[in-house]
DNA sequence: ATACATACC
DNA sequence: AACTGGTATGTAT
């Protein structure tokens, strides 16, 4: 049986034969990156926010010194309330996914330009880079990160200009495979969405293996774009043997092999990303959770190319969440993790530890969302913009961000 | 109401 | 020499 997720078409980009461009360690792109940026407008202006930073950081620190012990013991009060009320409204009855497309532009313009697939490409302008491919990051080459200092690490970087109409083009018919599943996905950007597949799991359930049999061969002949291949369409071609899972492909006559996808969300989301490879010839991404917070950070568990599922259940969404960097949590940038790491927090579960201290130096709606973040409670119910415009008193946003200033 | 800060792609 | 540009959301005044 094929296994889709493993094949040949994920990335290899540990060849022998690249030796003579095998990257640089991070020692070296530090040295390389603070030789070139500092000095310049960029780095003097990031050198005083973050001095600023620091400033906010000492307030809070004093705060918290002259709080009195009833002060911490209101605190801790207030957390214990939010986190019991939170946790009465968990929430584990959704299948939510996120799907990520991996390195999406210049994911497309290898697909369109083969000889680049073993080159070190970026996507973007000299002044800003939108994204690399695997060969380039291993020189540092990164996504926000100017081309003329990619060019630094990486001098036989080939830099493609960004084609939008044709990113935008691609984004529509990996677009149709997501509303297979959820008519009501809510696109993040060109190259990321969100699913509910509560509703197709409940349909899916009833599905016969053959409607959840997916082919493939060898030949290009699934590169047809919005083509779901079946080999057996075709009378010609008569099923060899169904048990060992073998048809012959009618275009080049060879052996296709068939995968069934499970009823469940693993199956389901293996199926979605069969078919974005399939009429897209572009390999994505996928967290599964009970919760959207979650699953985007579930798609990095196995990207490139893979998918993970947490659990829903309490105890697997603890254990996933307990030493889980609060910088992994989308929401929580540099500035907030500085802030945090302040503070004695680097994980998740360091936020319950000091509940009482954080609920002192921040707002109640940071800190709630603070206590949110430590249960791995997050948004349930997936909008697209034109719900979303019509809720104007929207509880809990996508993507909630605490503001820390 | 306005300006500023933070975060994301 | 050079570090996007657009959107969303929260905080401070």
């Amino acid at each position: 049986m094929a296994d889709f997720t493993s094949d040949g078409f994920c990335l290899n980009d540990n060849k022998a034969g690249l030796s003579q461009m095998e990257g640089h360690s991070k020692e070296d792109i530090a040295k390389i990156l603070t030789k070139n940026s500092e000095g310049s407008k960029f780095y003097q202006n990031k050198k005083q926010r973050h001095q600023a930073t620091e400033q906010r950081i000492a307030q809070k620190k004093k705060i918290l010194e002259e709080a009195s012990p009833a002060d911490y013991n209101d605190a801790l009060r207030k957390t214990d309330k939010m986190l019991s009320n939170l946790e009465a409204s968990r929430d584990l009855s959704h299948t939510i996914v996120h799907v990520d497309m991996d390195m999406f532009y210049a994911a497309v313009e290898m697909r369109d330009a083969p000889h680049l697939k073993d080159k070190p490409v970026a996507v973007g302008g000299n002044s800003m880079l939108s994204t690399s491919n695997y060969v380039a990051r291993k020189f540092g080459v990164r996504a926000a990160q100017p081309g003329f200092l990619a060019k630094k690490l990486c001098p036989n970087l080939i830099i493609v200009p960004c084609n939008f109409p044709k990113y935008r083009a691609v984004a529509a018919i990996v677009r149709g495979v997501f509303a297979e599943y959820d008519p009501n996905y809510a696109s993040a950007s060109l190259d990321e969405a969100y699913l509910d597949i509560t509703e197709h799991l409940k349909v899916r359930a009833d599905r016969t293996e053959e409607e959840r049999t997916l082919w493939r061969c060898d030949c290009e002949y699934w590169r047809s774009l919005d083509a779901d291949w079946k080999p057996s369409a075709t009378q010609e071609t008569e099923p060899t043997s169904s048990e060992n899972n073998q048809e012959t492909c009618p275009e080049c006559g060879r052996v296709a092999e068939s995968i069934v996808t499970g009823t469940d969300a693993e199956g389901a989301v293996l199926e979605l990303r069969t078919k974005v490879f399939r009429r897209t010839a572009l390999t994505c991404s996928a967290g599964i959770a009970p919760n959207s917070k979650l699953a985007k950070i579930c798609t990095d568990r196995n990207k490139p190319n893979g998918q993970y599922q947490l659990p829903p259940n309490k105890e697997a969404v603890l254990e996933f969440v307990k030493d889980l960097p609060v910088r992994k949590i989308p929401g929580i940038g540099a500035t907030t993790e500085e802030t945090l790491r302040a503070l004695g927090v680097q994980t998740c579960s360091d936020i319950h530890k000091h509940r009482a201290s954080l609920a002192l130096v921040f707002s109640d709606l940071s800190t709630e969302y603070f206590m949110r973040v430590s249960l791995g409670i997050g948004c349930t119910t997936i909008s697209n913009d034109e719900e979303r415009k019509s809720i104007s008193n929207e509880r809990y946003a996508l993507l909630p961000s605490p503001i820390t200033v």
